[in-house]
Order: C-alpha cells, then structure tokens, then sequence
DNA sequence: GTCTATAAGCCGATAGAC
DNA sequence: GTCTATCGGCTTATAGAC
C-alpha cells in the first residue's frame, strides 16, 4: 500500500531511518523496521547481513551526499575573488539545512546525526571521522586562513562550539516554531542566516 | 569490594549513570547495571520499582544540585553594581563545567545529559522543561535585559545556539585534549574562559 | 527474493523464601 | 532488605520451503 513502487531495499531504510531516530539504535528493533517499511523480518538479514551493517549503510547512502555537496559549495566559495568568513560557513551549513528539511527522510537522518554524536559509540565516531573528516579538515583551513592572528588553540576552542550548535540546532529544527507566514524555504533560509551570523561572531571574538 | 561502604541505592545509581552514558537507556540493561553496582538483580526494582523511575531519580539528583548552583551564581552576579554578559555567562557555564569534571560520576552525567537532548524522548523533555525550566528563564531574562537592541526572535536563535554548543562541549569535554602541563581545576577553567568568550560574541553579533 | 517457523538468548518484573 | 527462581515476552538471526 505505501510506497510499494520503492525497492524492498530502500523501503527498509527509510524506515530505519524514521524509527532509529525516533528511538534510538538499541531502542528501535527489526521488527518494528519491518513492519514500517511493510517488508518481511527476514528481508533486513537477506538484503544487509545484520542490524549493525544496516546503520552503517544508512550513514552511508547520506553522508555520501552531505560531504559531496559540502565539497562543492567550498570549491564554488573558494573560486571567488573576495573569500569571506560567512561564505565559507554559509558552504558548510546550507547542505545540511536542505538536508534537515527533507521529507523524504533526511530530516529523520539529521536527528540520528545528532544522536550519533551525542553518543559515545567510537564504532560510529570512527566511521564518521575515517570517512568524512577529510571535509571537515578542509573547512578548518579555510576557515584559519581567513582568521591569521587568531592562536590555533583559540581556533579549535571555536570550532568545537560551531560544531555543537549547528548540530544540537539541527537536531533540534522545528522547535524554533516556524511561523506559519514563512514557507518552509523561507525558514530555512532565516536558519542559515541565524546560524551564520551567530557563527561568524563567535568566531571572530576578541 | 567496591564501594562496598556505599548504600545499595548509591551504588546502583552510579552504576546506571555510567553505563546509561556509555550505552543509552535501551542499549544498558538492569542485568548490567545490578552486575556493575555488585548488587542483586532485583534490588533496582525493589529500590526505585522500575527501570523508568530510577532513570527519573538520576536526572533528579544532579539536576537540582546543578540548579541550585545556578540560581544561587546567577543572584550573586545581579546583586554586582556592574552586570555583563560575560558574567551572566559564566554563572550558567561554571556550575556545569564543575560537574563535567567530577569524577563521582557528574562526568557521566553530563554526557548523559547530552544523549538525552539528542534523543526526541518527549517524556524527559518535559520532566526537565517542567523542573528547571524556570531557571532557564531567569538567565534568558537577563540577557535579554543585556541585549536591549536584540530582537527577541534572534535572541531565541542565539539562545539556542549557546545551549548547543555547550551541551556538545562538555559531552565532547576530554576530546580537545588537556595539555598535560595543566591541572584539570586549569583546564576547567580555561574551557569556561573559552565559552564565555565565544558565546558573548555570538550573542552580541550585528 | 520472499516466506514461515524456530532457534537461542536477553529483557524487565515479580513471587516468595529467608 | 536481599536472595533465588521463574514468568512471559521480546530480541536478532537463520534454516529451509516455495
């Protein structure tokens, strides 16, 4: 009945997507998947081996396109004449808020990114870091050579706290009432806009 | 043998901070909570009457230490003749920084508190909303009343950026690496230096 | 590829002896 | 207060029919 024309594959993961997000890893159990995603129990261990193999290929499939995006949005920044602190941050956020505001599922996966981080699993962490943190180096330096006299310390100091609150910001979308005169790219916008201009102060503080 | 000069309640509840931290609320079992603790298995049901409540119980002994610290940090910098925002800062951050520090288990805690935000759980939300959300207000009345040209829409985006970053920085507290030549009362310090700073800025940006 | 049936084990909670 | 034993239910994973 839902979503019958999807692949068994992709039905069961973007329903592990919603209720992993909703409940947890540990919280969220196969059958509850399955049955969301109107697929027989035994399909997840056909098609993914095992529960845990499941996360990994959830992650996968949408940091796969998050870094990718992030990528090219940081060239596209970097290729102009005048590079500013905003813009670069601006690169960094604009991918991840499309993402946040995806019904189809990116707005669950932003919320499991979230939880992700805020769990200590060094299983996950590793797997994000080993894959995804040569992105995350190539900001840090844009980021450093547009702020010279600021000491590497102070730096990293700072970029900790961005990390922490575009994610808990994230994570957290929708609390901050969307007014209903705003459309959702309107919101979405006003988010970036917030975002960036908190950022790039905090950033550039005495 | 271990802590064995500790009442069987303690013991579980230090036992259940830890291992709620390391694995999430679904993802630790009583069975290990009760074989951590050295107790019996049904102590915790006997003791607290479900794994629910004793999860309650844990917030509500470190949340009204915490507030409390707060509240009475926050009266000590109103009464000054010169209020700042880096003062007011400071009184929410130092309490908060001290329990991350704390090895009795408020290490524990703060991460715990962490994964609690990341996780959608509505149920804990509002015990806490309900419990010290007044506290919250007091600190975001005073800020206000710092920011008097701040729109009231960017002071809640601000706010909630400053939460983020504070909530990912102590549950991340340990990853930007203490320098082995300062004591942990030195870094504790430092982190809270480097909070105020940041956060001050991002509140004040144009 | 999809199904049923079932294995093997862990879970929270409780009854009842001491 | 603390123990053992156990209930009923849930979990992941797999074997084997179709």
């Amino acid at each position: 009945m839902t979503n019958q024309h999807f692949s068994t594959k992709d039905r069961i993961l973007s329903a592990a997507e919603d209720l992993f997000a909703k409940s947890g890893f540990a919280g969220a159990s196969l059958r509850q998947v399955t049955s969301v995603a109107n697929v027989n129990l035994a399909a997840v261990n056909y098609h993914f081996g095992s529960k845990e193999n499941l996360i990994n290929e959830l992650f996968k499939r949408r940091l796969d396109e998050l870094t990718a995006q992030r990528t090219k949005a940081l060239e596209q920044v970097l290729k102009e004449s005048s590079v500013t602190l905003e813009s670069v941050l601006e690169a960094f956020v604009a991918p991840a808020l499309t993402l946040a505001q995806d019904r189809g599922g990116g707005q669950s996966f932003v919320r499991l990114l979230a939880r992700a981080f805020a769990e200590q699993d060094q299983r996950l962490r590793r797997f994000v870091s080993d894959n995804y943190g040569h992105v995350l180096k190539e900001f840090a330096k844009s980021i450093s050579a547009l702020l010279p006299h600021l000491a590497k310390e102070d730096l990293y100091w700072r970029l900790d706290f961005v990390s922490g609150a575009l994610t808990y910001a994230m994570s957290d979308f929708g609390m901050i009432k969307k007014p209903p005169t705003l459309t959702e790219e309107q919101h979405r916008r006003n988010a970036a806009r917030q975002f960036v201009r908190f950022a790039a102060a905090g950033l550039r503080a005495p």
